[in-house]
RNA sequence: GCGCCCUUCGUCUAUCGGUUAGGACCCCAGAUUUUCAAUCUGGUAAGAGGGGUUCGACUCCCCUAGGGCGUACCA
């Protein structure tokens, strides 16, 4: 463990095309606590896999941080770059008597493993204890780590506290395959050193794989760093979040409207806490967190709360950001948001923002604007034009004709002197205003609805219906 | 099978031996009211079970149950 060296923490995703909402959280946790002790957040490519790791699939990763706003220091290290370094690596255990050359394949090996297990430890191969004829050598054959027999290797862990393994638990895995290619565990071990990694922050999936990458370190009298592994995300049903809930990926969460400063408070809160702060800026999740007060205990994600905090920071969000947001979710529906219906619309996001959950949500308050005239007005909506409402709306229409001043709160007041004038209360007219204006939907107060759809298209509106060409 | 981890309201969590177990989301009721929301006020709701340790356990220890992860020439 480090006390001394400047804090380094990475990420470190496979590209697999899409970037898990958990990944996301582990990212964020590894920048938060990079950025509250001053130190590095580092994005490593575990591209391995030559059939996943295409240039899009990497891609998606740096689009992914960059979306959520957690931009890494340095420049992004690939690991498949790194191979020959590992085989290095490799050799210099092997030239230590550190590890071995393994000839054991197929049925051989099962037997060898189960018989280990039957003599109560974990694999090791017979050829660790047997030197090999020059004909061996000349065989293809893997290479594996000398494990300590005896012992304990205890893995000082900043979320889970210490955690004890039997060394003899431990099988003596494979460093280098006998295709030559480096194996997950020293991979990580020696870019992990490499890169100076001073604290690993990363799922509790990969506990049990602490114990084993720590004797590498010592193996290779590299210092081990401090280890923090965090619970993974579940779905509502509380199994691992996968496919079958729905959203999982980043770019889904986005897709469906979800701002990332609103990801970054949700997921800050989901496994970590700061007594009882809820809604908090970046600033201060960063002053505040500590790798050490993050939970044990797999967490669900709640479709319900997230949509809370989303509605929280679609309030706080600039309009004119907001406004591009919502351009895009038409443009997915395949309309496009002419120079002259984005101007309408920056007008009417104040007016609605503080009502939408998602950006989604947003935009389907700002479809009322765009409804194409006349309106079609449902039964319900028809009811409501008796004949005394039309002579009171017509009432109305004047009086908007003659208003000079569309504001939301003009307008709001001129509907109140109307109804006193009328001597009625709003519900004398205001659903069938409604109608009219909007087709019947949900919409804002009306005097916002007003000010949103403008003069001309209000009056034009109350025209449609209440003074048919005919 | 073996090893390791986890377990407070429905959900996210606070508590770090002594609290009427607190907050947030959801839900319910009321207020407001021109729809839907928003907002405000109030409310329902929790220590998995069983043993210990202790003057006193959510908190420490053990067992059980449930869940998760690992046990690969995957990452």
């Amino acid at each position: 463990m480090s006390d001394s060296r400047p804090v380094v923490t990475r990420i470190a995703p496979s590209p697999t095309g899409s970037m898990h909402i958990g990944t996301a959280r582990t990212a964020l946790f590894n920048y938060l606590y990079a950025k509250h002790t001053g130190g590095r957040f580092l994005l490593r490519v575990e591209d391995t896999d030559r059939e996943r790791s295409t240039e899009a699939a990497v891609q998606v990763i740096f689009d992914g941080l960059d979306w959520l706003g957690l931009p890494f220091d340095d420049e992004p290290v690939f690991q498949f770059a790194r191979a020959e370094l590992h085989r290095a690596v490799v050799l210099e255990m092997l030239e230590a008597g550190k590890a071995y050359r393994c000839w054991l394949s197929g049925d051989e090996l099962t037997a060898a493993r189960d018989k280990a297990h039957a003599a109560g430890h974990a694999l090791r191969s017979p050829w660790r204890d047997q030197d090999p004829g020059p004909a061996d050598l000349a065989r293809p054959h893997a290479i594996r780590f000398r494990g300590p027999l005896n012992g304990d290797t205890v893995v000082h862990d900043l979320v889970q506290g210490q955690v004890t393994f039997r060394n003899r638990d431990l099988d003596d895995l494979i460093l280098l395959r006998s295709d030559g290619a480096p194996t997950y565990n020293l991979a990580v071990v020696v870019d992990d050193h490499d890169m100076e990694v001073t604290h690993i922050i990363r799922g509790d999936d990969h506990l049990n794989n602490a114990a084993r990458q720590s004797l590498l370190y010592q193996a290779m009298g590299w210092e081990v760093p401090a280890f923090a592994h965090i619970p993974l995300i579940h779905g509502e049903d509380g199994a691992k979040l996968s496919k079958r809930h729905g959203a999982t990926a980043v770019t889904d969460f986005a897709a469906l409207g979800y701002l990332p400063e609103a990801m970054r408070n949700y997921l800050a809160r989901l496994g970590w806490s700061h007594g009882d702060d809820e809604l908090f800026s970046d600033e201060q999740a960063i002053a505040w967190f500590d790798i050490a007060d993050a939970n044990k205990g797999a967490s669900r994600l709640d479709w319900d709360k997230l949509n809370f905090v989303n509605a929280h920071y679609i309030r706080l969000a600039d309009d004119a950001r907001l406004l591009a947001l919502v351009a895009e979710v038409f443009a997915a529906r395949g309309e496009t948001l002419d120079d002259a219906r984005k101007a309408h619309a920056l007008r009417a996001i104040p007016l609605v923002k503080e009502r939408a959950k998602t950006i989604v949500e947003l935009a389907d308050q700002l479809a009322f604007l765009y409804r194409a005239r006349p309106l079609v007005l449902d039964d319900k909506a028809r009811g409501q034009l008796t004949d005394e409402v039309r002579a009171r709306l017509l009432r109305l229409q004047t009086r908007l004709a003659a208003a000079n001043d569309w504001g939301a709160e003009s307008m709001e007041a001129l509907l109140k002197a109307f109804a006193e004038s009328e001597g009625v209360g709003f519900g004398k007219f205001a659903p069938a205003l409604r109608a009219i204006l909007t087709g019947g939907m949900a919409s804002p107060d009306l005097g916002r609805t007003l000010s949103a759809l403008g003069r001309e298209e209000s009056l034009a509106r109350l025209d449609d219906v209440l003074s048919p060409v005919a």
